[in-house]
DNA sequence: TAGTTGCTCAGGGGAATCCCCGATTGAGGT
DNA sequence: ACCTCAATCGGGGATTCCCCTGAGCAACTA
Protein backbone atom coordinates (compact mmCIF):
# COMPACT_ATOMS: atom_id res chain seq x y z
CA UNK A 1 0.00 0.00 0.00
CA UNK A 2 1.13 3.70 -0.91
CA UNK A 3 2.15 6.02 1.49
CA UNK A 4 -1.13 8.07 2.39
CA UNK A 5 -0.92 11.80 1.99
CA UNK A 6 -2.56 14.90 2.78
CA UNK A 7 -1.97 17.98 1.36
CA UNK A 8 -2.21 21.69 2.89
CA UNK A 9 -2.16 25.20 1.03
CA UNK A 10 -3.65 27.95 0.57
CA UNK A 11 -2.74 28.84 -3.11
CA UNK A 12 -4.68 25.91 -4.84
CA UNK A 13 -2.84 26.44 -7.98
CA UNK A 14 0.11 25.51 -6.11
CA UNK A 15 -2.28 22.38 -4.19
CA UNK A 16 -2.94 20.83 -7.95
CA UNK A 17 0.19 21.13 -9.04
CA UNK A 18 1.60 19.44 -5.83
CA UNK A 19 -1.11 16.59 -6.44
CA UNK A 20 -0.34 15.90 -9.98
CA UNK A 21 2.74 15.58 -9.35
CA UNK A 22 2.82 13.27 -6.53
CA UNK A 23 -0.20 10.90 -7.80
CA UNK A 24 1.55 8.34 -9.15
CA UNK A 25 3.10 7.44 -6.43
CA UNK A 26 1.44 8.28 -3.22
CA UNK A 27 -2.23 7.82 -1.99
CA UNK A 28 -3.17 11.35 -2.17
CA UNK A 29 -5.80 11.11 0.91
CA UNK A 30 -7.00 15.08 0.93
CA UNK A 31 -6.33 18.72 0.30
CA UNK A 32 -6.82 21.74 2.30
CA UNK A 33 -6.67 25.17 1.74
CA UNK A 34 -7.51 26.18 5.64
CA UNK A 35 -6.31 25.65 9.18
CA UNK A 36 -10.04 24.33 10.32
CA UNK A 37 -10.50 22.27 7.20
CA UNK A 38 -6.87 20.94 7.77
CA UNK A 39 -7.66 19.66 11.31
CA UNK A 40 -10.93 18.02 10.57
CA UNK A 41 -9.50 16.41 7.07
CA UNK A 42 -6.29 14.68 8.67
CA UNK A 43 -7.78 13.94 11.75
CA UNK A 44 -10.36 11.71 9.46
CA UNK A 45 -8.15 10.54 6.83
CA UNK A 46 -5.33 9.83 9.10
CA UNK A 47 -2.53 9.85 6.40
CA UNK A 48 1.32 9.15 7.23
CA UNK A 49 2.57 12.36 5.85
CA UNK A 50 1.14 15.56 6.20
CA UNK A 51 2.78 18.34 3.39
CA UNK A 52 2.03 21.51 5.46
CA UNK A 53 2.15 25.52 3.75
CA UNK A 54 4.02 27.83 6.71
CA UNK A 55 2.00 30.91 5.87
CA UNK A 56 -1.61 30.67 5.56
CA UNK A 57 -4.22 33.53 6.49
CA UNK A 58 -6.03 32.28 9.88
CA UNK A 59 -2.65 31.00 12.00
CA UNK A 60 -0.42 29.30 9.40
CA UNK A 61 1.28 25.69 9.20
CA UNK A 62 1.93 25.47 13.08
CA UNK A 63 -1.97 25.68 14.17
CA UNK A 64 -2.27 23.32 12.21
CA UNK A 65 0.49 20.90 13.69
CA UNK A 66 0.19 21.93 17.35
CA UNK A 67 -3.77 20.60 16.73
CA UNK A 68 -3.34 17.13 15.51
CA UNK A 69 0.10 16.56 17.02
CA UNK A 70 -1.53 15.84 20.27
CA UNK A 71 -4.25 13.41 19.10
CA UNK A 72 -2.26 11.85 16.55
CA UNK A 73 1.48 11.90 17.57
CA UNK A 74 2.12 9.29 14.70
CA UNK A 75 1.82 11.58 11.68
CA UNK A 76 5.05 13.30 10.24
CA UNK A 77 5.02 16.70 9.31
CA UNK A 78 6.89 18.47 6.18
CA UNK A 79 6.71 21.78 6.20
CA UNK A 80 6.63 23.34 2.33
CA UNK A 81 7.48 26.65 2.32
CA UNK A 82 8.79 30.03 -0.22
CA UNK A 83 10.40 31.33 3.14
CA UNK A 84 13.45 30.09 4.62
CA UNK A 85 13.66 32.50 7.36
CA UNK A 86 15.37 30.83 10.55
CA UNK A 87 11.87 31.66 13.24
CA UNK A 88 9.85 29.90 10.25
CA UNK A 89 11.85 26.65 10.66
CA UNK A 90 12.06 27.14 14.19
CA UNK A 91 8.68 27.90 14.83
CA UNK A 92 7.39 25.05 12.63
CA UNK A 93 9.96 22.46 14.42
CA UNK A 94 8.93 23.36 17.45
CA UNK A 95 5.63 22.48 16.94
CA UNK A 96 6.73 19.15 15.84
CA UNK A 97 7.31 19.23 11.79
CA UNK A 98 9.95 16.75 10.66
CA UNK A 99 11.30 18.17 7.99
CA UNK A 100 11.50 21.59 6.07
CA UNK A 101 11.58 22.24 2.55
CA UNK A 102 11.68 25.17 0.72
CA UNK A 103 9.23 25.70 -2.57
CA UNK A 104 12.29 25.63 -5.32
CA UNK A 105 12.26 21.87 -4.82
CA UNK A 106 11.76 19.41 -7.52
CA UNK A 107 9.28 16.88 -7.84
CA UNK A 108 11.53 13.89 -7.47
CA UNK A 109 13.31 15.83 -4.59
CA UNK A 110 9.57 16.63 -3.31
CA UNK A 111 8.36 12.81 -2.93
CA UNK A 112 11.67 11.37 -1.68
CA UNK A 113 12.04 14.13 0.72
CA UNK A 114 8.03 12.50 1.82
CA UNK A 115 9.77 9.18 1.44
CA UNK A 116 12.37 9.57 3.78
CA UNK A 117 9.73 11.53 6.36
CA UNK A 118 7.78 8.82 6.46
CA UNK A 119 10.07 6.09 7.59
CA UNK A 120 10.83 8.52 10.43
CA UNK A 121 14.73 11.18 8.64
CA UNK A 122 14.29 14.29 9.14
CA UNK A 123 14.30 16.35 5.88
CA UNK A 124 16.02 19.71 5.07
CA UNK A 125 16.60 21.55 2.07
CA UNK A 126 20.56 21.66 2.12
CA UNK A 127 20.65 25.61 3.55
CA UNK A 128 18.88 24.83 6.43
CA UNK A 129 20.41 21.36 7.20
CA UNK A 130 23.25 24.08 7.83
CA UNK A 131 21.54 26.18 9.67
CA UNK A 132 19.49 23.53 12.06
CA UNK A 133 23.11 21.82 12.97
CA UNK A 134 24.65 24.91 13.87
CA UNK A 135 21.76 25.61 16.07
CA UNK A 136 22.17 22.22 17.55
CA UNK A 137 25.81 21.81 17.88
CA UNK A 138 25.72 25.37 20.20
CA UNK A 139 22.53 24.11 22.46
CA UNK A 140 24.47 21.42 24.03
CA UNK A 141 26.99 21.55 26.70
CA UNK A 142 30.60 20.68 26.46
CA UNK A 143 31.72 18.17 28.85
CA UNK A 144 35.38 19.55 28.87
CA UNK A 145 35.91 22.83 30.08
CA UNK A 146 39.74 24.02 31.12
CA UNK A 147 38.56 26.74 33.05
CA UNK A 148 36.47 24.27 35.35
CA UNK A 149 39.64 22.06 36.05
CA UNK A 150 41.35 25.16 38.31
CA UNK A 151 37.91 24.98 40.30
CA UNK A 152 38.52 23.02 43.54
CA UNK A 153 35.44 20.27 43.86
CA UNK A 154 34.49 22.33 46.81
CA UNK A 155 34.16 25.56 44.77
CA UNK A 156 32.33 23.88 42.25
CA UNK A 157 29.60 23.09 44.66
CA UNK A 158 29.09 26.50 45.52
CA UNK A 159 29.58 27.64 41.83
CA UNK A 160 26.24 25.60 40.86
CA UNK A 161 24.31 26.73 43.65
CA UNK A 162 25.42 30.75 43.23
CA UNK A 163 24.51 29.56 39.23
CA UNK A 164 21.14 28.81 40.29
CA UNK A 165 20.21 31.97 41.83
CA UNK A 166 20.37 30.85 45.56
CA UNK A 167 21.80 33.52 47.98
CA UNK A 168 24.74 33.40 50.30
CA UNK A 169 22.60 32.33 53.19
CA UNK A 170 21.09 29.39 51.18
CA UNK A 171 24.06 27.46 50.31
CA UNK A 172 25.73 28.08 53.38
CA UNK A 173 22.54 26.08 54.85
CA UNK A 174 22.17 23.62 51.50
CA UNK A 175 26.18 22.46 51.95
CA UNK A 176 25.83 23.12 56.04
CA UNK A 177 28.93 25.41 56.13
CA UNK A 178 28.78 28.74 57.62
CA UNK A 179 28.22 32.29 55.05
CA UNK A 180 31.71 32.96 55.61
CA UNK A 181 33.02 30.02 54.22
CA UNK A 182 30.40 30.51 50.86
CA UNK A 183 32.07 34.09 50.34
CA UNK A 184 35.08 33.10 50.62
CA UNK A 185 34.92 30.00 48.33
CA UNK A 186 32.76 32.46 45.92
CA UNK A 187 35.39 35.08 46.26
CA UNK A 188 37.81 32.29 45.04
CA UNK A 189 35.73 31.52 41.99
CA UNK A 190 35.43 35.15 41.11
CA UNK A 191 39.26 35.69 41.13
CA UNK A 192 40.10 32.58 39.23
CA UNK A 193 37.40 33.23 36.43
CA UNK A 194 38.32 36.79 36.57
CA UNK A 195 34.92 37.79 37.13
CA UNK A 196 33.63 40.53 38.89
CA UNK A 197 30.39 39.63 40.78
CA UNK A 198 28.17 36.77 40.97
CA UNK A 199 26.22 38.35 37.93
CA UNK A 200 28.37 37.58 35.62
CA UNK A 201 29.13 34.39 37.23
CA UNK A 202 25.66 33.34 36.85
CA UNK A 203 26.17 34.14 33.69
CA UNK A 204 29.18 32.77 32.78
CA UNK A 205 27.76 29.90 34.49
CA UNK A 206 24.69 29.93 32.22
CA UNK A 207 26.68 30.29 29.17
CA UNK A 208 28.37 27.35 29.79
CA UNK A 209 25.12 25.57 30.85
CA UNK A 210 26.03 24.58 34.18
CA UNK A 211 22.74 24.28 35.96
CA UNK B 1 32.15 12.45 -13.10
CA UNK B 2 31.68 10.37 -9.74
CA UNK B 3 31.62 11.34 -6.56
CA UNK B 4 34.87 11.19 -4.53
CA UNK B 5 34.93 9.43 -1.68
CA UNK B 6 37.19 9.05 1.01
CA UNK B 7 37.06 6.09 3.99
CA UNK B 8 38.42 5.65 7.44
CA UNK B 9 37.84 3.02 9.57
CA UNK B 10 40.60 1.08 11.87
CA UNK B 11 38.54 -2.21 10.73
CA UNK B 12 39.48 -3.03 7.79
CA UNK B 13 37.36 -5.98 6.78
CA UNK B 14 34.46 -3.38 7.41
CA UNK B 15 36.71 -0.71 5.20
CA UNK B 16 36.78 -3.66 2.36
CA UNK B 17 33.21 -3.92 2.58
CA UNK B 18 32.27 -0.94 2.15
CA UNK B 19 34.57 -0.21 -0.77
CA UNK B 20 33.35 -3.33 -2.22
CA UNK B 21 29.68 -1.98 -1.98
CA UNK B 22 30.10 1.66 -3.23
CA UNK B 23 32.80 0.96 -5.80
CA UNK B 24 30.18 0.73 -8.59
CA UNK B 25 28.49 3.91 -8.02
CA UNK B 26 31.45 6.02 -6.59
CA UNK B 27 35.00 6.43 -7.30
CA UNK B 28 36.80 5.31 -3.86
CA UNK B 29 39.94 8.02 -3.94
CA UNK B 30 41.52 6.57 -0.93
CA UNK B 31 40.98 4.57 2.48
CA UNK B 32 43.12 5.11 6.12
CA UNK B 33 42.75 3.19 9.07
CA UNK B 34 44.13 5.67 11.23
CA UNK B 35 43.85 8.97 12.10
CA UNK B 36 46.86 10.48 10.90
CA UNK B 37 46.93 8.97 7.75
CA UNK B 38 43.24 9.72 7.45
CA UNK B 39 44.41 13.14 7.75
CA UNK B 40 46.92 13.41 5.18
CA UNK B 41 45.15 11.20 2.65
CA UNK B 42 42.20 13.52 2.42
CA UNK B 43 44.19 16.13 2.26
CA UNK B 44 45.89 14.67 -0.53
CA UNK B 45 42.91 13.56 -2.46
CA UNK B 46 40.29 15.79 -1.66
CA UNK B 47 37.74 14.18 -1.79
CA UNK B 48 34.46 15.15 -1.97
CA UNK B 49 32.69 12.81 0.83
CA UNK B 50 34.98 11.57 3.54
CA UNK B 51 33.04 8.09 5.53
CA UNK B 52 34.41 8.23 8.78
CA UNK B 53 34.36 6.45 11.86
CA UNK B 54 33.35 7.84 15.22
CA UNK B 55 35.73 5.40 17.28
CA UNK B 56 39.42 4.45 16.53
CA UNK B 57 41.95 3.97 18.92
CA UNK B 58 44.15 7.45 18.33
CA UNK B 59 41.46 10.03 19.38
CA UNK B 60 38.55 9.38 16.69
CA UNK B 61 36.43 10.65 13.91
CA UNK B 62 36.38 14.23 15.63
CA UNK B 63 40.12 14.35 15.45
CA UNK B 64 39.98 14.01 11.31
CA UNK B 65 37.43 16.08 10.88
CA UNK B 66 38.69 19.19 13.37
CA UNK B 67 41.97 18.20 11.47
CA UNK B 68 40.90 18.55 8.17
CA UNK B 69 38.09 20.85 8.23
CA UNK B 70 40.10 24.31 8.87
CA UNK B 71 42.19 23.80 5.67
CA UNK B 72 39.46 22.02 3.22
CA UNK B 73 35.97 23.30 4.65
CA UNK B 74 34.76 22.44 1.46
CA UNK B 75 35.12 18.74 2.26
CA UNK B 76 32.15 16.91 3.68
CA UNK B 77 31.91 14.57 6.96
CA UNK B 78 29.59 11.86 7.14
CA UNK B 79 30.01 9.63 10.67
CA UNK B 80 29.54 6.28 10.24
CA UNK B 81 29.77 4.49 14.00
CA UNK B 82 28.60 1.56 16.06
CA UNK B 83 27.25 4.03 18.84
CA UNK B 84 24.15 5.88 18.87
CA UNK B 85 25.33 7.48 22.27
CA UNK B 86 24.33 11.66 22.47
CA UNK B 87 27.59 12.40 23.42
CA UNK B 88 29.27 11.27 19.69
CA UNK B 89 26.97 12.60 17.57
CA UNK B 90 27.06 16.00 19.41
CA UNK B 91 30.80 15.45 19.23
CA UNK B 92 30.86 14.99 15.62
CA UNK B 93 28.33 17.91 14.57
CA UNK B 94 30.03 20.20 17.28
CA UNK B 95 33.60 18.87 15.09
CA UNK B 96 31.52 19.95 12.10
CA UNK B 97 30.59 16.87 10.66
CA UNK B 98 27.09 17.13 8.06
CA UNK B 99 25.70 13.46 8.88
CA UNK B 100 26.07 10.21 11.47
CA UNK B 101 24.54 6.58 10.33
CA UNK B 102 25.30 3.99 12.35
CA UNK B 103 26.86 0.84 10.67
CA UNK B 104 23.16 -0.84 10.98
CA UNK B 105 22.28 1.06 7.67
CA UNK B 106 22.29 -0.59 4.04
CA UNK B 107 24.54 -0.64 1.68
CA UNK B 108 21.72 1.29 -0.60
CA UNK B 109 20.97 3.42 1.78
CA UNK B 110 24.48 4.17 2.93
CA UNK B 111 24.80 5.34 -0.88
CA UNK B 112 21.65 6.97 -0.57
CA UNK B 113 22.98 9.41 2.30
CA UNK B 114 26.44 9.50 0.83
CA UNK B 115 24.76 11.43 -2.34
CA UNK B 116 22.36 13.35 -0.15
CA UNK B 117 25.73 14.60 1.59
CA UNK B 118 27.45 15.51 -1.20
CA UNK B 119 24.31 17.75 -2.42
CA UNK B 120 24.55 19.49 1.14
CA UNK B 121 22.05 17.73 3.08
CA UNK B 122 22.11 16.77 6.74
CA UNK B 123 21.88 12.81 7.09
CA UNK B 124 20.60 11.17 10.07
CA UNK B 125 19.38 7.74 10.90
CA UNK B 126 15.35 8.00 12.05
CA UNK B 127 16.13 7.90 15.42
CA UNK B 128 18.61 10.20 15.76
CA UNK B 129 17.16 12.41 13.64
CA UNK B 130 14.53 12.69 16.47
CA UNK B 131 17.25 13.33 18.75
CA UNK B 132 18.57 16.30 16.89
CA UNK B 133 15.30 18.17 15.97
CA UNK B 134 14.39 18.14 19.94
CA UNK B 135 17.57 19.43 21.21
CA UNK B 136 17.62 21.86 18.42
CA UNK B 137 13.62 22.72 19.24
CA UNK B 138 14.93 23.54 22.98
CA UNK B 139 17.86 26.04 22.00
CA UNK B 140 15.76 28.27 20.59
CA UNK B 141 14.21 31.10 22.09
CA UNK B 142 11.10 30.96 22.12
CA UNK B 143 9.42 35.01 21.07
CA UNK B 144 5.90 34.50 22.20
CA UNK B 145 5.78 34.35 25.87
CA UNK B 146 2.68 34.87 27.50
CA UNK B 147 4.83 35.60 31.00
CA UNK B 148 6.68 38.25 29.53
CA UNK B 149 3.09 40.34 28.02
CA UNK B 150 2.32 40.90 31.31
CA UNK B 151 5.70 43.19 31.28
CA UNK B 152 5.97 47.17 30.21
CA UNK B 153 8.54 47.44 27.26
CA UNK B 154 10.65 49.38 29.68
CA UNK B 155 10.34 46.65 32.10
CA UNK B 156 12.18 44.29 29.29
CA UNK B 157 14.58 46.72 28.38
CA UNK B 158 15.74 46.26 32.24
CA UNK B 159 15.24 42.26 32.58
CA UNK B 160 17.20 42.04 29.58
CA UNK B 161 20.13 43.75 30.79
CA UNK B 162 20.04 42.59 34.50
CA UNK B 163 20.01 39.06 32.99
CA UNK B 164 23.46 39.76 31.52
CA UNK B 165 24.00 40.40 34.28
CA UNK B 166 24.72 44.10 35.03
CA UNK B 167 24.58 45.93 38.11
CA UNK B 168 21.89 48.69 38.61
CA UNK B 169 24.30 51.33 38.31
CA UNK B 170 25.13 50.16 34.63
CA UNK B 171 21.49 49.72 33.62
CA UNK B 172 20.86 52.90 34.62
CA UNK B 173 23.80 54.73 32.76
CA UNK B 174 22.93 52.45 29.43
CA UNK B 175 19.07 53.38 29.22
CA UNK B 176 20.19 57.09 30.77
CA UNK B 177 17.85 56.57 33.68
CA UNK B 178 18.38 56.96 37.34
CA UNK B 179 19.12 54.24 39.76
CA UNK B 180 16.17 54.53 41.52
CA UNK B 181 14.04 54.29 38.15
CA UNK B 182 15.68 51.09 37.70
CA UNK B 183 14.83 49.63 41.18
CA UNK B 184 11.16 50.59 40.96
CA UNK B 185 11.26 48.75 37.33
CA UNK B 186 13.19 45.17 39.18
CA UNK B 187 10.68 45.78 41.62
CA UNK B 188 7.66 45.43 39.37
CA UNK B 189 9.08 42.48 37.46
CA UNK B 190 10.11 40.63 40.57
CA UNK B 191 6.30 40.90 42.04
CA UNK B 192 5.13 40.16 38.34
CA UNK B 193 7.08 37.59 37.77
CA UNK B 194 6.75 36.09 41.48
CA UNK B 195 10.07 36.10 42.19
CA UNK B 196 12.30 36.95 44.97
CA UNK B 197 15.22 38.47 43.87
CA UNK B 198 17.86 39.19 41.02
CA UNK B 199 19.53 36.12 41.28
CA UNK B 200 16.05 34.13 40.41
CA UNK B 201 15.47 36.51 37.39
CA UNK B 202 18.25 36.04 35.98
CA UNK B 203 18.14 31.71 36.39
CA UNK B 204 14.30 32.57 34.88
CA UNK B 205 15.38 34.78 32.41
CA UNK B 206 18.31 32.10 31.27
CA UNK B 207 16.25 28.97 31.44
CA UNK B 208 13.67 31.44 28.66
CA UNK B 209 17.26 32.57 27.13
CA UNK B 210 16.33 35.91 26.93
CA UNK B 211 20.11 37.36 26.55
C1' DT C 1 60.19 18.22 59.24
C1' DA C 2 58.74 22.02 56.64
C1' DG C 3 55.89 23.70 53.01
C1' DT C 4 51.76 23.74 50.27
C1' DT C 5 46.98 23.28 49.36
C1' DG C 6 42.03 22.75 50.33
C1' DC C 7 38.36 23.67 53.49
C1' DT C 8 36.73 25.87 57.21
C1' DC C 9 35.49 30.27 59.83
C1' DA C 10 35.63 35.28 61.73
C1' DG C 11 35.45 40.68 61.83
C1' DG C 12 34.74 44.73 59.53
C1' DG C 13 33.67 47.91 55.90
C1' DG C 14 31.88 49.69 51.65
C1' DA C 15 28.93 48.82 47.95
C1' DA C 16 24.81 46.86 46.01
C1' DT C 17 20.26 45.07 46.41
C1' DC C 18 15.42 45.09 47.79
C1' DC C 19 11.41 47.03 49.81
C1' DC C 20 8.83 50.29 52.06
C1' DC C 21 7.06 55.07 51.92
C1' DG C 22 6.10 58.66 48.77
C1' DA C 23 5.97 62.11 44.28
C1' DT C 24 5.40 64.18 39.34
C1' DT C 25 4.69 63.96 34.38
C1' DG C 26 2.35 62.51 30.27
C1' DA C 27 -0.52 59.50 27.41
C1' DG C 28 -4.88 57.29 26.89
C1' DG C 29 -9.57 56.07 28.01
C1' DT C 30 -14.62 56.97 30.21
C1' DA D 1 -12.82 66.59 33.73
C1' DC D 2 -11.57 62.37 35.93
C1' DC D 3 -9.12 58.08 36.29
C1' DT D 4 -5.65 54.80 35.17
C1' DC D 5 -1.22 53.49 34.09
C1' DA D 6 3.61 53.71 32.45
C1' DA D 7 7.66 55.98 33.47
C1' DT D 8 10.38 58.80 36.02
C1' DC D 9 12.62 60.02 40.59
C1' DG D 10 13.60 60.47 45.92
C1' DG D 11 14.47 59.03 51.22
C1' DG D 12 15.41 55.62 54.33
C1' DG D 13 16.31 51.18 56.10
C1' DA D 14 17.23 46.15 56.31
C1' DT D 15 19.64 42.81 54.11
C1' DT D 16 22.93 40.88 51.03
C1' DC D 17 27.07 40.92 48.50
C1' DC D 18 32.08 41.49 47.93
C1' DC D 19 36.60 42.17 49.53
C1' DC D 20 40.24 42.44 52.93
C1' DT D 21 43.02 40.46 56.67
C1' DG D 22 43.75 36.73 59.51
C1' DA D 23 43.58 31.97 61.28
C1' DG D 24 42.95 26.84 62.52
C1' DC D 25 43.04 22.10 60.77
C1' DA D 26 43.86 18.07 57.79
C1' DA D 27 46.17 16.01 53.99
C1' DC D 28 49.52 15.60 50.86
C1' DT D 29 54.43 16.74 49.16
C1' DA D 30 59.29 17.65 49.15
Amino acid sequence: MSTKVFLVDDHRLFLAGVRAELAEEFSIVGTAHDVDAAIDGIRSFKPDVVLIDVHMPDGGGVAVVEGVAETNPDIKFLALSVSDRAEDVIAMIRAGARGYVTKTIGPEELADAIRRIHVGDAVFSPRLAGFVLDAFAGAIPSADDPEMDQLTVREKDVLRLIARGFAYKQVARKLNISIKTVETHVSSVLRKLQLSNRHELARWASKRRIV
